[in-house]
DNA sequence: AATTACATTCGGCATTGTCGAATGATGCTC
DNA sequence: GAGCATCATTCGACAATGCCGAATGTAATT
């Protein structure tokens, strides 16, 4: 691990965080002296992924970060598969849709599909969710290779509301349930009154590298087998797309 | 400038260009040793910036980068500030809005509005178009505080269509043009087929800090008198949103 | 005007990253 | 299926590089 990118990695996290920092304030953050920080931040700046606010001289992310996550986003084949699936999957269902990827031990959106009752949505892309709150990690979390319980071997899980499952026994049952199903479920784990079914996606080599799963007020929870049955069937048409060959169940 | 932090950028922006790239093309692309880079990669992938297809084994960009594109889009005030504007500014004209914001010699798009008239379209939030072949780019280009003609002093405008200015003579009057009236245009010049009428926004120390734009159709070019004081308006709406005292004209 | 807080520059020291050479992994050819 | 070729990855010695304490410049505050 080179440790200048490293700690220049670290500078960019910071200001994800805290959104505008001073030099003083990152060079408190990352435990280095502030003229380390301001080598660093200067590369940075140099290539436009950060700035400084000429009034304030404070810095904050730039505009070559969003030219990045864009091109990231037209790379990623599992996102242009996706797109006529999500579609149909929420003109069938009435519900939003949203397509996800692993990182580390969130869910980063990469997909979504407003609700299609003409009501004005933000758009979701690039937003992270804690994996083990919601629908989209489990059913990628169930398929993991390593057998991994990573996330249970760290720290505790990450409580989003009082629903979010905090037992590691729970859990882990929770996912052998995915793995028989394919499918995982989420009810105000993440966000209160917000409910999802998700399915995981393969691709050919037969590991889950995304999830697709509807997105229900948890006012209409729990959904018609219908809907289920619509999730499952998204999700493994698009593995199916990618060349998966099985899909569990 | 830190030698290791900009070979990451470097490698970064290279594979933003190329999608996927094997250690040894990266290593060629950047003129350095493979053991060098794979250093560097290492560390990025390490943190989600970049991503190793295991069948392929070649590097690609990572889902880190789509969150921070994601919060640079947040932390942004003029974003925020013109969503409604230029919803505002779809809707009285029938065009699509565009929002953007210079990089070096690049406008990227920091917010699009589509038309309006429920056509599907993709977003183009992220995309990069050259400053000099775009009205949002002109816009910009023509209060840049340090007399810049940076772009004219580097090597020859890049030709995007048959349309594109060349001439660096013409180029500066149309940014003398720009500074009387705000108001930048641009028929054909990036895309054939698509014309733009922007309006440079400024924030409170003077500066233009952005711009904002319609995308019409070049059938329908020129656009009526309605629609450039329509665009005139929105972007010193904006302007005055973020603290701006003056507009030019 | 004086003071404080902060960003930025400078330069010597040693830590750090660099890159040639060696090793391992994978896929191709005969 | 053995041998070969290509490419990714690891290792380690050297010295170039970046690190950070001290000094300077800058701007806001009292």
């Amino acid at each position: 691990m080179i440790q200048s990118v490293d700690r220049a990695i670290r500078v960019l996290t910071a200001l994800q965080g805290a959104r505008r920092m001073s030099l003083s304030e990152l060079a408190e953050r990352l435990e280095l002296p502030p003229p380390t920080v301001h080598g660093i931040v200067r590369t940075l700046v140099a290539h436009g992924m950060v700035v400084q606010d000429r009034s304030s001289s404070r810095y904050q992310l730039g505009p070559a970060v969003l030219r990045l996550g864009n091109v990231y986003l037209d790379t990623l084949e599992l996102r242009s598969r996706s797109m006529a699936w999500a579609e149909e999957l929420g003109r069938r269902t009435g519900f939003a849709v949203r397509v996800g990827v692993l990182m580390a031990e969130d869910v980063v959106i990469i997909h979504h599909e407003p609700r299609p009752d003409g009501s004005r949505q933000m758009p979701e892309v690039g937003i992270v969710i804690p994996a083990n709150a919601s629908a989209l990690g489990k059913a990628m979390l169930a398929f993991l290779p390593d057998e991994t319980d990573v996330l249970l071997a760290g720290p505790p899980l990450r409580s989003m509301t009082g629903a979010t499952v905090a037992d590691p026994d729970e859990f882990r049952r929770q996912l052998a349930d995915v793995r028989k199903t394919g499918l995982a479920f989420e009810c105000d784990e993440a966000v209160l009154g917000e409910s999802c079914v998700a399915g995981a996606v393969f691709d050919s080599t037969g590991l889950a590298v995304g999830a697709v799963a509807v997105v229900v007020p948890t006012t209409e929870w729990p959904v018609s087998d219908a809907v289920t049955e619509a999730v499952r069937t998204t999700a493994r048409t698009i593995s199916r797309e990618l060349g998966a060959t099985r899909w569990p169940g």
